[in-house]
RNA sequence: GGGGAGGUUCCCGAGCGGUCAAAGGGAACAGACUGUAAAUCUGUCGGCGAUGCCUUCGGAGGUUCGAAUCCUCCCCUCCCCA
């Protein structure tokens, strides 16, 4: 869109960047306008529920554009859902969500606010509960809100309409989410609001709440919805599929390599800081068969594990995975694990057990059976092994592609670590 | 409040008196292969020092030589009616 005023134009095109949709696109001009007019920043929101202790890369799609804000000047406001995670989202779940109790939610929100600030710049960042607002209301107004939306339009939504078809429950207390969100908005004044494609209704509440409370609606702004690992569902935490950006570089590095080729770009695209010309030229390379598509996802695991954990640990982890993965080599610190001798040895079943490598002794002699047990490189064939303690005291167990440990032999009680 | 249908192993979903640790699919895990923890193929997938034993089919009792399957009560969900 083309704007007269050259540091608006440039303002839209990087808040359009990357997003889904923005609207309606006229009041958001009319909001820049005035804020460069009157030099106040604009207030952007966005609500975080501490339902699971981890942010992961789906989420910095949003902490990212974010921090776009943030570097336009203006200012973000997280709100994290301490009073909604008890309520939890409805949103694209076919099913309730466990409520959490109120220290579960403590805890968890702890966790995001210390990671937020690894994408977004604290000086410009306003953190809100918003149990502050809802913790002291009284039923009365609680009614009164209720009273502003009809059932009609809360179960117009896709979610909603499935479950009800499928015949699954819906609780009552789920219909007041996309209220006490679209009161966030309220509590906090904001004028922008972002989200996923998934928060679109949500999010348009916040405008018609506003409304109601004499308030100017904020804009709207979606973001496409990351992919897991998997390739298949959206990246959650629930399902497995997730990397969090508090994870050990080797971890985030091999999830990354493990992610469906089809990803790669969209991965680049949504969760990286590469400029949109050298992503087109890895296309271009990958498509051309100039650059294999596994040295592609490669530069990507490095580059993310680089923004989380700096360039060292970036290299490291890529060596590292080489290592034991492309050359089937030990990784460069394994685990020492102590373990009481029996019989000859140390019987293997007991060793995997100790280890952790195993849970259970069903599924260590299930592994066994499997050929998935290597001790010093020499694979295990028998279940009821007992592996003699070598001279220097110990070896190296390894159980499956990516499970090692260093286990010593107890000698006698006063040997113990 | 009345009537009907259901609750099965991580998930979906068969089973409806013994041959059931329970079909099939998904997830997960292992092996082979490879460019990778991709894809594909094969296998495994309750627990136990284990050719056998123990605990599972919403919960508690009961019938039976024997129950996921039958009966009673309870809890939970959905649908129709009011």
């Amino acid at each position: 869109m083309r704007h007269p005023d050259p540091e608006i134009g440039r303002q839209l095109e990087v808040i359009g960047s990357g997003a889904e949709e923005v609207l309606p696109q006229e009041e958001l001009v009319r909001k820049l306008e005035r804020s460069v007019r009157t030099g106040a920043p604009l207030r952007v929101k966005q609500g975080f529920d501490p339902t699971a202790p981890d942010i992961h890369l789906g989420h910095t799609v949003g902490l990212r554009k974010l921090r776009q804000f943030q570097d336009l000047g203006h200012v973000v406001v997280l709100v994290v859902g301490d009073y909604t995670g008890m309520v939890g989202d409805p949103s694209q779940r076919s099913e309730t969500r466990p409520r959490l109790t109120r220290e579960q939610v403590l805890r968890n929100a702890e966790t995001y606010k210390r990671q937020f600030f690894k994408v977004l710049d604290p000086a410009r960042t306003e953190v809100r509960e918003n149990g502050e607002w809802f913790a002291p209301m009284r039923f009365e107004e609680i009614m009164s809100l209720a009273a502003r939306l009809t059932v009609a339009r809360l179960l117009e939504r896709d979610d909603f309409e499935a479950r009800m078809s499928k015949g699954l429950p819906i609780s009552l207390h789920e219909l007041f989410y996309p209220l006490m969100q679209g009161y966030d908005s309220v509590a906090i004044r904001s004028d922008i609001e972002i989200g996923g494609t998934e928060q679109k209704f949500n999010l348009l509440v916040g405008r018609q709440m506003q409304q109601e409370f004499g308030q100017e609606p904020q804009i709207i702004l979606t973001l496409p919805i990351l992919e897991g690992i998997d390739g298949v569902a959206r990246m959650s935490k629930s399902l497995g599929n997730y990397v969090g950006v508090d994870e050990p570089p080797g971890e985030i590095y091999g999830k990354l390599m493990s992610i469906p080729d089809g990803l790669i770009l969209r991965y680049f695209r949504l969760v990286t800081d590469l400029p949109a010309e050298a992503i087109a030229k890895v296309e271009q390379d990958m498509g051309a068969g100039a650059v294999n598509p596994r040295d592609a996802k490669a530069r990507l695991a490095r580059e993310i594990v680089r923004m989380y954990h700096g360039p060292e640990a970036a290299e490291q982890a890529e060596a590292g995975f080489d290592r034991v993965f492309r050359a089937g080599g030990l990784p460069e610190t394994i685990a020492d694990v102590f373990v009481s001798p029996r019989g000859r040895g140390v019987w293997i079943i007991a060793a995997m057990r100790e280890a952790g490598l195993a849970a259970t002794a069903s599924q260590a002699r299930r592994l066994v059976r499997q050929g998935g047990v290597e001790v010093d490189g020499r694979r295990i064939e028998d279940e009821e092994e007992e592996v003699p303690a070598p001279d220097d005291g110990s070896f190296v167990l390894r159980v499956g592609k990516r499970g090692f440990a260093r286990i010593h032999v107890r000698r006698s009680e006063a040997d113990a670590p």
